[in-house]
DNA sequence: CCTGAAACTTAAATCCG
DNA sequence: CGGATTTAAGTTTCAGG
C-alpha cells in the first residue's frame, strides 16, 4: 500500500518555499526556516520520493517566446465509450500547444488550454490538428484577454 | 526599449530541457545538446535576465496533499468599470486556493481555477470567500473530474 | 527527531586558446 | 565556442543529545 504521509507545518512551510523557487539551497531553506539543514534534506528527500514534489521545473513566459495567445477551447465527443475516449486522449498529449487538459462537468466533455503565438497560428491549430481528430461533436472557443494570476502554488 | 531576444534552436533546446527538470546541471545539459559549459551558461543566463525564465517552481502535486479538487468558476461582474475590476482583481490575489485567473472572452468575464480539499472546502470557498465580493452579477462552476494532462512546456 | 560540524562531492564561474 | 582549471558551494553523512 502507499504511503500516506501526512505533511507537519515544517514540511508545508519548505514546500512553500520550494514552489517559489526551486533553486534555494538547504541551507538557506534551513536558514529561514530556523532549522538545521540535516531535517530540511529530509524532509525534502521524503517529498520527493513521494511524489509530492513531483517536478522542478523552469517556469518560462509564454508571451515572451511568441507564444502570447492562450484559447481555452471546450470539446464535446460524440462517442463517449472508454474505446473512442482513449484514442482522443492520446491525440491530446501529442499536441504540444495543449498546455492542459481537463475532463470537466457541465455541458463540455474536455476543456483544452492551447497556447499558440497569434491568431493565424490558432487558427491553423484548430483546422488541421484538432478538427482532423474524427470524433469530436461540437466545440467552442474562448480567447484569454489577460491573465490576472497564474500561480503554481497549491501550498500555502 | 526592451531586448527583442530572438532565441534560435540551441536556447529553445536548452529551455525544453530546464523546462522538464530545472535541477539539470549545465554540464548534462551541455552533454546532451552537444555543446560545451560556456554558451549554456551564457544562454541560461541571457534568458533569466530577459525574464524568459520567469522563475524555476517545485511542482508540488495537489492530490496528494489534500487539495485534489479542481473547480473552475465562470464570473461575470456587475460593474465593469476600471475601479471596480481592480478591486475585484485585488481581492481575486489575496485569495491562495485561486490558483489561476483569466481574463477572458465570452458569456463570463472571467475563468478562476479553484484548487481545494472537497466538495466541503469549495462550499466554504464559494460562500464565504467569493460571495462576500460585492461586484459579482453571476457565476458558474465547472467541476474537474480528472486531469488529462498539465505541463508547463511552452518550449519544444 | 534535531543540532552542529565535518567530509565529500559537485557545480558554477573564469580564463585562455 | 571549446576545454580545462579553480574556487566556491551545496549536499550528505555522522556522532551526539
Amino acid at each position: 500500500m502507499e504511503t500516506p504521509l501526512v505533511l507537519d507545518e515544517k514540511d508545508m512551510n519548505i514546500l512553500k518555499l520550494l514552489q517559489q523557487d526551486a533553486k534555494m539551497t538547504m541551507r538557506d531553506i534551513a536558514a529561514q526556516l530556523n532549522m538545521s539543514t540535516t531535517p530540511v534534506y529530509e524532509r525534502i528527500r521524503k517529498m520527493e520520493q513521494a511524489g509530492i514534489i513531483k517536478q522542478y521545473a523552469a517556469i518560462v513566459d509564454p508571451s515572451k517566446i511568441g507564444k502570447g495567445l492562450t484559447v481555452l477551447c471546450y470539446i464535446t465527443l460524440k462517442e463517449h465509450n472508454k474505446k473512442y475516449g482513449k484514442k482522443f486522449i492520446q491525440e491530446i498529449l501529442n499536441f504540444p500547444e495543449i498546455t492542459e487538459c481537463l475532463n470537466i462537468s457541465g455541458e463540455f466533455d474536455f476543456m483544452i488550454k492551447v497556447q499558440v503565438k497569434d491568431m493565424d497560428e490558432y487558427r491553423e491549430f484548430y483546422v488541421n490538428k484538432l478538427g482532423e481528430l474524427d470524433n469530436l461533436s461540437h466545440t467552442q472557443s474562448i480567447f484569454v484577454i489577460s491573465v490576472i494570476k497564474a500561480t503554481h502554488q497549491v501550498v500555502y
